[in-house]
DNA sequence: CTAGAATGTGCAGAAACGTGCAATATCAAG
DNA sequence: CTTGATATTGCACGTTTCTGCACATTCTAG
């Protein structure tokens, strides 16, 4: 097993478990406990984990990540919110991706409103029980913890089975030339089999994300229908998404 | 579990919860007191909680407010989910169905327990985010807004996908002579399609469900590997249940 | 006021840590 | 193929941190 080949497994496993005991990976992998710490001190080094006694936690611990994110610009992500909801039209059946802005999104929801919502996300579908004459249909799969939403084969699988009118789609990044992308791979697939299933997407991107770029592209900026976001028209980085014929819905009147 | 990620849980547990009682803790984590108590003192002296005589209350009031779930939620079932907890084992892939009781059940399972859990409960799945350890599957399907699971021929086909060691069954009447008994047929099938995956069901019925029957059956009695009470081992209906070589697990010691 | 529970402090054993060092593996240049 | 430089790994040892217990003290309910 090479150094850095144990480095991803680390970062992985801080990812998907959300934490390193130093103990455990050392049995595990045949080899010493001073090992596994020289790794994890040097990725605590590079600011990808946080050193404990007995191991390590995420930079960004992926449980306290979710109610951290919830706390990020939360009135641009409510702007946002209010706009997308205008698409929203009695009758039709709309594809809500998991995260914040999508749940502002739910609470902005006139109470009364005849859809069908179609998520991959159990804090979407818990939030809209409130709605009475929504219908809801949860996509089943492998829980995701980084974002709460399902992911993996078969929840791309259970997607197939779908069909609506829109995906509202949200990432964490949206760039005039790389265009939409996310942190995770995996996460990334799932969201072009949403987009797969529905007639238009939209971008839901609250301003923090406008400009920014993640590691895995999720869609083209050719594939969407276009992106409401809560950055100014007359910002630098929306006019380039503008002269590449992108649909730029603002919250601006 | 690691020190650092403890202290994470009782903050999780402060802003959730709106408290957090120093022997219950302990016994959860199965740690001793003195330990809890310094980590208590710590994020006092950290300013992120307060402590008072027999644990902790959040730094700010405002998150008290949650107070009032707590205490809305009857001991009962809390008793009932602690005793359920017991029968979960690392390693065992075990469904959880929705309701109350089984959420109790979550907040009761150790954090760092290594195991896999199968849901059609949308809340159920949001609750495990806090469990990095635990594999968390869901079944998508229509959302039943009742009980807030999903249900319906979709979710009854994905569950056949699934096979697992226990199944925790909640439903709202348990009767010597009419079984188990919910108050939607379409959630009894539902029950049905996940107590056939499993290997042994058990039932979790807080002392009001003991004796009651509701209007569609689920199993029969003899489908079952056991009821966990809070009902006193000496009830009447109790004792017919034994009878009739139910086991029942009580909460008595 | 009193009994029982919760608390703080000091202490000791266990576990984890960092550092220095030696053995081994890897690799490039000769 | 050999040699020397470099990196990686495991071990030893002294230090720090964590944890549970004992005991004296403080707090709360009745």
């Amino acid at each position: 097993m090479l150094a850095a080949q144990r480095k991803d497994l680390l970062l992985d496993r801080l990812a998907t478990r959300g934490r390193v005991v130093a103990k455990e990976v050392a049995e595990e992998l045949g080899l010493s406990e001073d090992s596994i710490r020289r790794d994890l001190r040097e990725l605590a080094a590079a600011g990808l984990c946080q050193r404990v006694y007995g191991g390590a936690l995420p930079a960004s611990p992926a449980v306290a990540a979710y109610d951290v994110r919830e706390s990020v610009e939360p009135d641009s992500k409510r702007r946002v919110a209010a706009r997308a909801r205008e698409l929203i039209q009695p009758g039709m059946a709309v594809i809500l991706d998991g995260g914040t802005t999508t749940l502002a999104l739910v609470h902005a929801l006139p109470p009364e409103i005849d859809c069908t919502i179609i998520t991959h996300s159990p804090t979407i579908a818990a939030a809209l029980v409130g709605h009475p004459s929504i219908e809801v249909y949860v996509i089943g799969g492998r829980l995701f913890r980084h974002s709460v939403v399902t992911s993996g084969a078969a929840a791309v699988e259970a997607a197939q089975a779908i069909s609506a009118d829109l995906f509202m789609l949200g990432v964490t990044g949206v760039h005039p030339r790389r265009g939409l992308t996310t942190g995770d791979a995996d996460e990334a697939a799932m969201k072009r089999a949403l987009a797969a299933r529905a007639a238009d997407t939209w971008v839901l991107a609250s301003v923090e994300k406008v400009g920014a770029v993640s590691r895995y592209p999720v869609l083209p900026l050719e594939d969407v229908a276009g992106v409401v976001t809560d950055a100014p028209l007359d910002a630098a980085v929306v006019q380039e998404l503008v002269g590449q014929g992108v649909d730029v819905l603002t919250t601006e009147r």
